[in-house]
RNA sequence: CGGGGCGUAGCGUAGUUGGUUAUCGCGCCUGGUUUGGGACCAGGAGGUCGCAAGUUCGAGUCUUGCCGCCCCGACCA
């Protein structure tokens, strides 16, 4: 027992006389640590943008309730809140596409390798972050009781690609479709999930698995491919701009940046408040890449056979991710009206039974005349959360307008209105609340769209050396339009240098000449730079 | 894959040189009082201390191995 003591009083001498300056300074890092975990996860308070940014975003996505990480790495699962969101993203979206003549169908989850590999540039672009399935049974662990084991002799005869993109399996069925012009365009919508092995993830941002639709459709001419290609990115835009408030680029991509597998890809680029780029959705002419890899042939007018023209175009649950980060603030999430899942909350003030009886008898007067103008409302009549933790708790949510009323209320025959975009309260008389709130709806949307472009201006500089050039990307951040030389080695060159990327050459870009700020080579026009997600 | 950090109740955490029945707050349950910006009182439930082996009379604490997660890079059609 003594010698144990001596041992232990030896051990300890001698460790605390080693490693006392590390243990120092571990202490002082694990309490900074620990001041900074209590900060942001003891309160209710979220991380702020400008103490960190990034912090500041994963915060808001779990504590809003729209996803949160699960048992699958890199995978996330989508709550209900956060699911309702997409949910309308998918039923705007989905109108659009059908009113632009296109059809919903479904492929399977699983490429056949022989398949996935018949396009070589789209394979070799995707090949490294594919998941692939190999077996198709499991069996009991004889030598591990109650554990499973891959049955080695339930080997697939060939790999399944679980598709990280569906053109493969689309255009081999395709093949069997088409023999005439007159089987001509194929104009296919799917809303699907797709696996991307990436090293790493970032709740919606970027998913092992996400959800998203993709367009695959086929052409007698390569001038009406590419008019579908444009014509899709204009309804993205159109969708970005008016239901998520969120202003974007149209643009081409560079080579560097092009879909693998495409002849030119088109795109809508948004910057996010702390002046990075999102891309925010894309609409790639695939030309006659996917027809010849699949031997996609039709028989036109003159009876001779040509091959088919491609398009696909995509917007993934990433979306998600840009709406969060064009509007929110400090206090939480901030949602566009048009894609909320409720846009009115209303609250009841009230002290005891009978006069919450009173209050909800008006509330549901109200409720029912602003659905009838469409509003979708939400009545939390609880009482296990008191009217102040409401309020903290639906402007977390982003939730447009909150109606509360009380008392007071109720004899001025009034409402207490709060805007979650500029948190500006007013009170105002019940009757005819409902056009009220509905011209509030409006003019938030509006509000939003404006505030976002504001920002996205006062974040765009024009600049004319690569000093200046580094400088913005350092300090002030945004997109930065400069003059480039066109090649691909300055953009890798640049890229390598400051981590900025050529994000588009803008539709029906200004042309003027000018030199390269990298080569000093003549440019015709001035291209978009940032650096992105 | 490299660097850093972390696994203790649903969440956030304390736990001193190894020592009795593992701490606190939030949340949860019951009852009551409350309700105009994140209520209060009283009582209560909830734990294989990430997993496995080892050292020891004794392990949340020490050793080894493994697993997982987060952050920063690399990567990202």
């Amino acid at each position: 027992m003594w010698g144990r003591w001596l041992n232990d009083l030896i051990y300890r001498r001698t460790k605390g006389q080693k490693v006392y300056f590390s243990i120092f300074a571990i202490y002082f890092s694990i309490n900074l640590q620990i001041l900074y975990h209590k900060r942001n996860y003891m309160s209710k308070e979220l991380s702020t943008r400008a103490a960190n940014y990034s912090e500041w975003y994963n915060e808001l996505v779990e504590k809003a309730d729209l996803a949160q990480h699960s048992a699958v790495k890199g995978c996330m699962v989508i709550k209900p809140y956060g699911y309702a969101i997409w949910e309308k993203m998918q039923q705007a979206l989905d109108k659009m596409f059908k009113d632009t003549g296109h059809v919903n169908a479904y492929f399977p989850l699983f490429v056949p390798k022989s398949l996935f590999e018949a396009e070589e540039t789209n394979a070799e672009g995707f090949a490294k972050e594919c998941a692939v399935v190999t077996h198709y049974r499991l069996k009991s662990d004889p030598n591990n009781k109650g554990k499973l084991i891959v049955d080695p002799d339930a080997k697939l005869t060939e790999e399944l690609i679980v598709r990280p993109t569906s053109e493969a399996i689309i255009w081999s069925t395709y093949k069997g479709w088409i023999q005439s012009y007159r089987d001509l365009p194929i104009l296919i919508n799917q809303w699907a999930n797709v696996v991307r092995w990436e090293m790493r993830t970032r709740l919606f941002l970027r998913t092992a698995e996400f959800l998203w639709q993709e367009g695959h459709t086929a052409h007698e001419t390569k001038a009406e491919a590419i008019a579908e290609t444009e014509k899709m990115l204009h309804v993205y835009a159109d969708f970005a701009e008016n239901w998520m408030a969120m202003p974007v680029l149209k643009g081409i991509k560079t080579a560097n940046e092009r879909f693998a597998g495409a002849d030119e890809t088109y795109c809508i680029e948004a910057l996010m408040q702390d002046g990075k780029a999102l891309q925010a959705g894309t609409s790639h002419f695939l030309g006659q890449n996917f027809a010849k890899a699949f031997d996609v042939k039709f028989a036109n007018k003159e009876g001779k056979q040509e091959y088919v023209w491609a398009t696909s175009w995509g917007v993934s649950t990433r979306l998600m991710g840009a709406l969060i980060m064009s509007h929110s603030d400090d206090k939480g999430l901030v949602l566009p009206p048009k894609l909320a899942p409720f846009q009115v909350v209303i609250v009841p003030i009230y002290k005891g039974e009978e006069q919450l009886a009173q209050i909800s008898e008006v509330v549901f007067r109200m409720k029912k005349a602003m659905e009838a103008k469409g509003i979708s409302v939400k009545y939390d009549d609880r009482d296990n959360q008191r009217p102040g933790w409401k309020f903290a708790e639906y402007e977390l949510k982003g939730v447009p307008v909150r109606i509360a009323i009380g008392g007071r209320d109720l004899e001025n025959g009034t409402v207490e209105l709060a805007r979650r975009d500029t948190m500006e309260k007013e009170t105002l008389q019940q009757a005819g609340i409902e056009d009220k709130v509905a011209q509030l709806l409006e003019q938030i949307q509006d509000n939003l769209y404006q505030k976002a472009l504001a920002l996205r201006e006062a974040k765009t500089t024009t600049v004319d050396t690569y000093e200046e050039f580094k400088s913005v990307l350092e300090g002030k951040t945004g997109f930065v339009l400069a003059h480039w030389d066109g090649t691909s080695e300055t953009e890798k060159k640049i890229k390598e240098e400051t981590k900025a990327t050529i994000r588009c050459i803008p539709l029906n870009n200004k042309q003027e000449t000018g030199t390269c700020i990298y080569s000093g080579k003549p440019s015709t026009q001035r291209v978009v730079f940032a650096k992105a997600y």
